[in-house]
DNA sequence: GACGGAACTTAGAAGTGCGTCT
DNA sequence: AGACGCACTTCTAAGTTCCGTC
């Protein structure tokens, strides 16, 4: 409960005993920096790089990055021309002026060869004896060992990421205006190392130097550096698995426990703000609607060009919603078709009050498609509102909150304390898939459905071939076995696993 | 209030490892 | 032994929120 990961038992969080508003993170933080991945290994003389039909040597800079997009070659990006476009260009910025000479059309590069390397040694290194592994494995189990960990007030936490991303090449999500750039290799000068000055300060890799050293325990963060594909910031922080963060975790959702107590008052005030005479607050009023009913995200402003077009609340536009006056038999209809977070694709038909839907209408008057719905309204504007109801109270809370509420209420309402094992895991399966629902949980087909669907219709048809040659009456419950495993499947894979909105276990 | 940067959480894709079936 | 399916872990992109500055 204390968030300790191993050590003395307590009953209480720390955080509760003693409340520091300081910012204070930590007294002491001890680490030995990142791991940074291994340098680029030249390709053997005999994998070749073709231009042109011609076989061309590359300097090692310019071969590295080709191995980048070489590696990727069977995936669905390199047909994108967006990943295709932006590769090239880093690619050719980092060729010698020779190199820039010859190679002028991608269409003209041939990468198979180093394609088909790659893959070999894939293969090689899965056929690889159980003591050659279990080799491979102490090395990896060695840098964890040595590199994972940190003191951390005293105690040894893991690290969540303590390796540098390797480079390579930006696979951005969705339609991402920056797919296929060149993902730069991450070098001790471009980190920054965050620990206590007491501590023994960790050693950059011979050669080299750390871009900076700093002691700020009021970041949890251990080592951090700049991306160069949106100009961010990277951190390693711990696993989740830490005093820190379990301790974090607990007060989220300490946060959305307080809001169960103050919903339903909430919940009449936006109603009643629907009616409002600014503006203003009756936008407020619908998109806070929204994020409580359909679980929606707050929905910030992004920079256009440099990310994909998703959307959330407070930014839908006039074109991601379509309203009906009546549809399938209900009345007010709101039909939601978006792409939000990692464009996953949003969509719903909703039924909502009249005042909503009459809102709606106001919102949309006079505006084209691609303006915003929610024009008077922002996501500061709303959690500054949020934060005078409540103490704590963000957007993002109602998504917990409501994620949480419905995986408790589904399970009161679908388990039985008699249940067999088996029956109560069914049940929480559904709980959990309801939260699937809920907060629009997906993930896309993986590559081996369409195989595996392909190898049950196999098994299926041998089965009833044979069946029918003895039993025809069997055909009956063959059917319906093929359907219900069909159907399991789907069910199953469109929508398993939700996410750290409602389960607090790790 | 706008803006930009920093810090931190959330999320799907990809990789890994392991048990089972053939 | 190899293929397959599944659960679990790792990786890192993509969000939210907060804070300082003008």
């Amino acid at each position: 409960l204390c968030g300790w990961s191993h050590g003395s038992v307590c009953f209480y969080p720390r955080w509760e005993e003693e409340k520091t508003n300081d910012g204070v993170k930590w007294k002491q933080l001890e680490h030995k920096g990142p791991y940074f991945v291994p340098l680029y290994e030249p390709l053997p003389d005999d994998v070749q790089f073709y231009y042109d039909g011609k076989p061309l040597k590359l300097s090692l800079a310019t071969e590295e990055i080709a191995t980048f997009y070489a590696k990727m070659l069977d995936h669905e990006y390199t047909t994108k021309e967006i990943f295709q476009n932006n590769f090239f260009n880093d690619w050719r910025k980092e060729m010698t002026p020779q190199e820039q000479e010859v190679i002028k059309q991608l269409d003209k590069c041939d990468f198979r060869e180093i394609h088909k390397y790659f893959v070999d040694k894939n293969e090689a290194r899965k056929a690889l004896s159980k003591e050659e592994k279990q080799k491979l494995k102490e090395e990896a189990d060695k840098i964890q060992e040595e590199y994972g960990y940190c003191i951390l007030d005293g105690h040894r936490e893991k690290i969540g990421n303590f390796k540098t991303e390797p480079p390579g090449l930006f696979r951005g999500r969705g339609d991402h205006p920056k797919m296929g750039m060149l993902k730069k290799r991450i070098m001790p000068e471009d980190v920054i190392i965050n620990c206590s000055k007491d501590s023994k300060i960790p050693e950059p890799p011979v050669g080299h130097k750390w871009k900076e050293v700093r002691f700020d325990n009021t970041v949890t963060w251990l080592a951090s550096w700049t991306e160069n594909i949106q100009n961010s910031l990277k951190y390693i922080m711990l696993n989740p698995s830490s005093k820190l963060k379990g301790e974090k975790d607990w007060q989220k959702f300490e946060v959305a426990r307080k809001l169960k107590d103050v919903v339903h008052k909430i919940r009449a005030q936006y109603q009643a703000d629907w009616k409002s005479k600014e503006m203003k607050k009756r936008q407020r009023a619908v998109a806070l609607y929204f994020i409580d009913k359909l679980a929606l995200r707050a929905g910030n402003e992004k920079e256009e060009g440099e990310t994909a077009d998703t959307v959330g609340c407070c930014s839908l536009r006039v074109e991601h919603i379509k309203l009906h006056s009546e549809l399938d038999g209900q009345e007010h209809v709101v039909e939601f078709d978006f792409l939000g977070k990692d464009s996953i694709r949003y969509y719903n038909k909703v039924s909502v009050e009249k005042p909503v839907f009459k809102n709606l209408q106001l919102f949309m008057k006079n505006k084209d498609p691609g303006d915003d719905l929610f024009d008077r309204l922002s996501t500061v504007i709303l959690n500054k509102h949020l934060q005078k109801l409540m103490n704590g109270l963000t957007a993002k809370v109602f998504r917990t909150y409501n994620a949480s509420i419905t995986l408790q209420e589904q399970l009161k309402a679908l388990t039985n304390p008699e249940d067999s094992v088996a029956g109560k895991l069914l049940s929480y399966n559904r709980a959990n898939r309801a939260v699937a629902i809920l907060c629009n949980h997906q993930r896309s087909t993986p590559k081996t459905f369409e195989k595996s669907m392909q190898n049950l219709q196999t098994k299926v048809t041998q089965t009833k071939r044979r069946a029918l040659r003895f039993a025809p009456t069997l055909l009956i419950s063959l059917e319906w076995e093929k359907r219900r495993m069909k159907n399991a499947v789907l069910e199953e894979t469109a929508l398993s696993k939700h996410g750290k909105e409602s389960c607090g276990i790790e």
